[in-house]
Formats: C-alpha cells, sequence, structure tokens
DNA sequence: CAATAAACTTACGCGTGCGTAACCTTACGT
DNA sequence: ACGTAAGGTTACGCACGCGTAAGTTTATTG
C-alpha cells in the first residue's frame, strides 16, 4: 500500500499524483487508505519517512571506522549508491519530489543535514589523524561537495538501471579523492581488499 | 512582470503559486497577465527560458579557452555562482521547481544536458592535452561530479547571501581540483593572476 | 436465525483556482 | 458632442480532486 502510493507520488509529483489513482493501485477503495494512512499530505510524510530512514540504515551499515578514511568514504557511498539501485522510486520521491516542496522540504533536508554531519565529522576526524586542523567551513564546503556530486551521480544511477553501485562510487571516489588534476594524468583511485 | 512571475513561483511553487498572485505582484488584472503572457503553463516555461539563458550566458562569458584548464574551470565556476548571487529567484526556480516537474523539466534537462556537454568537451581535450585519452563514461562521470557538487553548493550560497561566488567557487576548486586527499594533507588550490 | 457490529464501497459535497465572458472607461477621429 | 475602438477590470463558469456521508456486504454473537 505504501509501495502503492511511493511509485504513483514517484511518477507525478506529489500534486498531480491523486488518491484514487493510489487506491486503485493498491487494490482498495479510497476510504480505506483515508481510514489506514489519513490524509494525503499524511501518506506522504510516511513515504518520506520510510525511504529516508532505509537511505540513512544503508549509509550507516556501511560505516567501519576503524577502516582508513578513503575505504570509509567508498563504502558509504557504495551503501546509498546500492540504496538508490534498489529504490529508484523512493530516490525520486526523496530528492526529486519532495525536496524542495513545503512542507515536506524540513523531512528531507533534516535528513541531509543529519547525513553532512555524519560526513562533516568524518573528514574533522581524517583531518585530526594527519596532525592538522580545518576551517569548519572548509569542512562544509567538502562535505557539500562530497554530498551534491553523489546526488548528481544517485540521479544518473537511477536512470541507467545496467550500472553497478561499485562502481558508480568507484567512479565518484576518482573524481573527490584524488582530483580532477591527478585523473586528467592517468592516476587511478582503486577499492582496495574487501 | 516577469520578474513578479518568477519571485512568486520560487516561493510557493508551480502548484502553489496562482495566478491572483502573481497579477497583483505585477501590479495589473489577471486578465492582462494572460493577453501578455498567456496561460500560467506558458508563463512559468518563459521564466524557465529566461533564467536558463542568464545562467548558460553567465557560463560562457566566463569561459577562455587559451587558459590552462584550472583556470577555466574556476572561471565557468564563478561565473555560475555569480549568477546564482544575482538571481537567487531564477535559481531556485529552475533548480528547486521545474527540475522534476513535467513538463518542465524538459527544458531544464535540456539546459543541464548542454552544460554538462561543455564541460565534458573541455575535459576531453584537457586529458588530450596530457597526451592521453580517457573512456567517455569516466569523462562523464567527472562532469557529473562537478555539475552535482557545483548544484549542492549553489543551493547553499542561494540560502547564504553574505557568502562571496569566487569564495565559493574556490572552494569548490579544492575539493574537486585538488581532491579530498590532497586537502586532508593541508595542500590548497588558489586562483592565479586574474 | 435475527441482531448487530465490522469492513468495505459507492457516490457526492465542497473549496480552490484557472481561464474568460461581460462590462467599464478612457482616448481619438469625425 | 458622439460613435467607436483600445485597453483595462470585475465577476463568474467550470473542472478537478480531496475528504466523507450514506449505503452495502460480510462476519459475529446471543
Amino acid at each position: 500500500m505504501l509501495d502503492a502510493a511511493v511509485q504513483v507520488f514517484s511518477r507525478r509529483g506529489f500534486h498531480a499524483a491523486n488518491m484514487d489513482e493510489i487506491a486503485e493501485l493498491s487494490g482498495v477503495s479510497k476510504p480505506m487508505v483515508y481510514a489506514y494512512l489519513g490524509t494525503k499530505e499524511e501518506l506522504f510524510v510516511a513515504c518520506l519517512q520510510r525511504e529516508s530512514m532505509r537511505l540513512v540504515d544503508n549509509l550507516q551499515a556501511a560505516a567501519d571506522p576503524t577502516l582508513p578514511p578513503d575505504q570509509q568514504l567508498w563504502q558509504g557511498m557504495r551503501g546509498f549508491f546500492e540504496f538508490v539501485g534498489a529504490h529508484r522510486d523512493g530516490w525520486s520521491v526523496l530528492y526529486r519530489q519532495a525536496r524542495n516542496q513545503h512542507p515536506f522540504s524540513v523531512v528531507v533536508n533534516a535528513m541531509r543535514e543529519t547525513v553532512l554531519e555524519v560526513i562533516t565529522d568524518r573528514l574533522d576526524a581524517a583531518v585530526r589523524a594527519e596532525g592538522r586542523q580545518a576551517k569548519s567551513e572548509d569542512i562544509t564546503a567538502m562535505a557539500l561537495t562530497l554530498v551534491g556530486a553523489s546526488e548528481s551521480l544517485a540521479d544518473w544511477l537511477a536512470d541507467h538501471p545496467e550500472e553497478d553501485a561499485g562502481r558508480t562510487a568507484t567512479r565518484l571516489m576518482n573524481a573527490v579523492w584524488l582530483g580532477a588534476e591527478q585523473l586528467l594524468r592517468g592516476e587511478l583511485w582503486r577499492p582496495g581488499q574487501e
């Protein structure tokens, strides 16, 4: 039933989606949808909450703080891309439909804020491990870069079912870990032993 | 009159915006809006076209093919961030409202595709200048990374008026040109002489 | 096997907002 | 002055879709 809602919201967007279609796809009548899941807004929020929980779970399951920073980063990215690949509709609802639509944006942005905090903390720890320290706004900018680049590749992944989550994560590592300069010179980052 | 529309669409989104409000903010009556700019959809598309033209103009005005690749990249980014800083409502309408809303997404995605092509060509040229060649999908991934990271920082910039376009571009250069690895070690990329 | 409650459906009231018909008013030629 | 047209406004028809009242079937209990 939630699955049906996610599917319809993904295809049509919040406004264009109508409750009759969701009910029909669920195989029940409209008043049942209202009885179980409340209004259209409440239903949408329920979808958002389930999908964002899945996303964050996938990120954190991939976190192993004992590994070196690049491995941690790669694993986090792979977890994220695996969620996107496995739940394309969920991704679409979260980032293409809800992200900028009041009042749903607050839910999504809260989740994005959480993700940003996690990454910021990791970066900070990695810098400290080098015996250095960086301005917090520089760390923030780096985290924003990582998240934005991930979202962009995620969108691409969502539209290319043939692509593999691990390969996508590796591509992103090459871009953001080594940097464009190294890449132009032919250097490559490779995932270590699993 | 278009300005008023962009402002309202930016604040409310396409669906929540109503023509009465746009008319009132324009200082004319509703039938006049219809007379000059057509239906709500046509009006929205007109906004999109103006803003996307501005954005692309800003990107290309900043292009100087004689400079080394990193300088070209930085100038392109700065041009882009300057557009965002100067037209926050326009940015909001393009990327937060229209990007995933049929049938407007086709307009925005066409523009994004153009930008991606420009960047892809530049990257390709830079790789060739090093006497190397890369798989096209790797170049594509790098371009997607650059664009995604730019969008993420642009969104951040749009909500932080105190921030400077040039500084944002420099931050992004540090992240994507040098790479996170260099950055953790304390290296910094700096814009050359202007 | 009636009486009643639970589970579900059909059919509709109602608000909202797009797009326009009908109406007004100011300028201009005759 | 007066017909007429350009340029404007007010007021409304209409479709759409959310949420629910009223009605119907299926289960349950004395």
